[in-house]
DNA sequence: GTAAATGCAAAGGTTTTGCACGTTA
DNA sequence: TAACGTGCAAAACCTTTGCATTTAC
């Protein structure tokens, strides 16, 4: 085998070179103390990851990379995209139309985001204005589901539905 | 066309037949009402949601009603379950390993859950141990996201990721 | 030079569609 | 008896896998 590759919902971290070994700081150096290799399409990949306006598919990314790297395959986005799903380095996303998309995990004041889903034209908004509240939801959400459940909390997800600006309009 | 069939991702309402128009308390009203029929398919369809223990994904629907109805048809439980998700009756949900899983609305005690989803073994658990807290940071989220971006808010969801029981001990 | 990474083609799995045949009201 | 609903088979769609070839180190 390659490289890792996930079973199917599966996180497939392998020994060693999952998350947690890429303490560096660039995408480069988190790749490489991997012991991944630098290569084009990777290097490709995640300039368009780091463009502005994410949630991207993985035919988005296939199709604009696609321009500026003309033989690139859709499987390597694909394996792209799980390696750095498994290297914590990007978010796979769902939005309940069918594809995952994928966003580059950001440091800092843009790392704790949701989203706002429109449920007729599948636009999706960031919303990073958080409260104080939130966080202090969740903290006693986590203590009391890892207690009651014996759960490991590792992470989570808030999504709001419902119709933008435009679709809310339109009747 | 027979009757609605939703676009894959759409929420596909037809005029007159969405959610709104079946009132009723029971779920044959609540299919007349929106000028439905009553059919056998239906009716074990929703037997089976009815059924604790939820989360189930269409294929675990036509095994479980294949046994009660063998001329069921994997096409008729997806457009039965499309129907009522469309109709409000059945939420659809995402757990992340590439297929759906529905669920019954249940109205009161149990109406407002969330989930517990295991990354490792995909078990999922309810989460009904709900505080305050997210109550009025939820009111406040949306009064905001509401303003803010003009987005009209329907529902959220909130799910929680980590490691369960049993796959936690397994190291 | 050697193992890792890629691209293509093919397969896999879930969900949708076309159409002729049943069923409900 | 007219629409509505169903079942089957086939298609569509996203994603994964096998394998020969290329590439990074």
């Amino acid at each position: 085998m390659p490289y890792n590759r996930a079973i199917r919902g599966s996180n497939g971290q392998g020994p060693g070179r999952g998350r947690g070994c890429g303490a560096s700081q660039t995408w480069r150096g988190k790749l490489k103390g991997c012991g991944y290799r630098i290569t084009i399409p990777r290097k490709v990949i995640l300039e368009e990851l780091n463009r502005k306006g994410g949630h991207l598919s993985a035919e988005d990314i296939f199709m604009k990379v696609h321009k500026v790297y003309s033989n690139i395959g859709l499987t390597t986005v694909y394996r792209t995209l799980e390696l750095l799903v498994q290297m914590g380095m990007v978010s796979k996303l769902d939005f309940g139309d069918g594809r995952a998309r994928y966003e580059l995990v950001k440091e800092g004041e843009e790392a704790h985001h949701h989203h706002l889903v429109c449920t007729k034209c599948k636009r999706v908004i960031d919303y990073v204005d958080f409260i104080d509240e939130e966080v202090e939801f969740l903290k006693r959400a986590e203590k009391g589901l890892s207690r009651k459940h014996n759960f490991v909390i590792k992470g989570h997800s808030i999504r709001f539905f419902g119709l933008c600006n435009k679709c809310a309009n339109k009747k």
